[in-house]
DNA sequence: CGGACATTTGACAAGCTTCAAGAGAAGTGG
DNA sequence: CCACTTCTCTTGAAGCTTGTCAAATGTCCG
């Protein structure tokens, strides 16, 4: 049985070193590829938890692989709506949209402490040029990424507000769960109901109330910054949700 | 003036005679790439309006660049709700996902009669070796599409109605105009009201009514599958509709 | 204890969906 | 050439889901 991933952990100087890999979630690089990568990464930064990492408005060069810890990628409105796009686990890639988008961006923000690897945006052309392995990984990564918003955007536009919430829960424990950050049915779920909210397109009253709808049927329990799903084949039927994660995806 | 691109045009034989590319909206590749390019395509197809460009569950291994015609990404529930994901314009790279994806896809379908160029995805793995700026540029189009795909999810889960007509309005008329698809404020526009609903996330009925509030207000006309923007100011006010697209994008 | 923040609950209003049905356009076959 | 079907657009009415407003409770922390 895996052992969850600390999320408080710090990204270790060497990659060699890394925790992720050594999950077993994500495949494998041999030494040249390493060491490349390795060379690639500009360092590591810690954001505190409720920090930006990435600002709505102004690229800043930089992508990141994140370490430990969550975070989201969202987009607001002016008059202050804003939407989740997605929610950014261990081992997810960040900010490839930035290098080629030029219009209005998305920001990106720490739910909890975050640990991350740096790469400039300047060097990916010699990644691909050198590494095509490792841009075909990040085109994967980028279509991964792509798939999982098709996803929220069926929930957004099709869902009903049960149907998103058991969709939401579903969607996040399997990826926990494929990074190793799942026992048993508990998983750490450190977000708030507001980011649910932003995520599903519904409002914060209605969002605790179907939340608490589905707490009271049986299906999970929130305590303590902790999520346990009680019955995930009823909230797989509800939400109509039937995917199953790929075992091991690229790690840059 | 750009002349629009017929829709019915029929992709030519040699990809140096290619309509698309002399329209000055696609980046210019060299002449070596170019030959790449034609040679990695196995061939064209033409689909029918109103036929499966790929099929919902079962990937086919083909990539596909519209080359004329509108087409649009979907995904279904169960029951048979509909979401569409992105519409399809010419120029657009499709079937990126279905490489990598396992899980559930979504589909492809054409709007009008299309015609396609086609390249088989097993050799997608030579071209990022051999060509590292051709796998750069697919990378690009993945960000971008995702891009999209960011957007529409904001419009789908934070805006209202009439906000959302008005972000499709101009949203598909800055793309058709960028490849050279709009004369003044004009444009084809080959979708009906149950395409639109089924893109924001909306009935039928309440997406009719909601268009025809608009039109009363003199913002658009839609008549004889055209559409006609008439205060394109007010449409980017309501939508909150910033976007610039790129002037030059890639194209396979 | 006081203040900030997340969760919870009730009441009411509004937006959107569903149901139903008619009008118009376009295609089909006798 | 006309009856008939099909499809899209349109409109009205009723009902349900969701949003908004308001306020209470609970928790954590200084």
């Amino acid at each position: 049985m895996n052992i969850p991933t600390p999320t408080s952990a710090i990204c270790p100087p060497q990659c060699n070193a890394c925790g992720l890999r050594k999950t077993g979630a994500f495949m494998p690089v041999n030494a040249e590829e390493l060491k490349f990568i390795e060379a690639f990464r500009t360092g590591t930064t810690a954001v505190k938890a409720g920090a930006t990492i990435l600002h709505e408005q102004k690229p800043n060069g930089k992508l990141f692989t994140l370490y430990s810890g969550w975070a989201f990628r969202y987009k607001t409105l002016s008059d202050g709506r804003r939407q989740i796009l997605n929610f950014l686990l261990p081992g997810d890639f960040i900010g490839l949209q930035q290098k080629f988008a030029d219009g209005p961006m998305h920001g990106i923000e720490a739910v909890t402490d975050t640990s991350l690897c740096v790469f400039p945006r300047k060097r990916l052309w010699e990644l691909f040029r050198n590494f095509p392995n490792l841009g075909y990984d990040i085109t994967w990564l980028a279509a991964r990424e792509e798939g999982m918003v098709d996803d929220h955007l069926l929930t957004a536009g099709r869902r009903n507000a049960t149907e998103r919430v058991a969709m939401l829960l579903m969607h996040l424990f399997r990826r926990l769960e494929r990074v190793g950050m799942a026992e048993g049915g508990l998983v750490e779920f450190p977000i708030n109901q507001q980011h649910i909210a932003d995520a599903l397109g519904l409002s914060l009253v209605h969002t605790n109330k179907t939340l608490r709808r589905l707490r009271h049927l049986g299906l999970h329990e929130i305590q303590d910054g902790k999520l346990r799903l009680l019955n995930t084949r009823a909230l797989e039927r509800i939400a109509d949700y039937y995917d199953t994660p790929p075992p091991q995806v690229p790690l840059l």
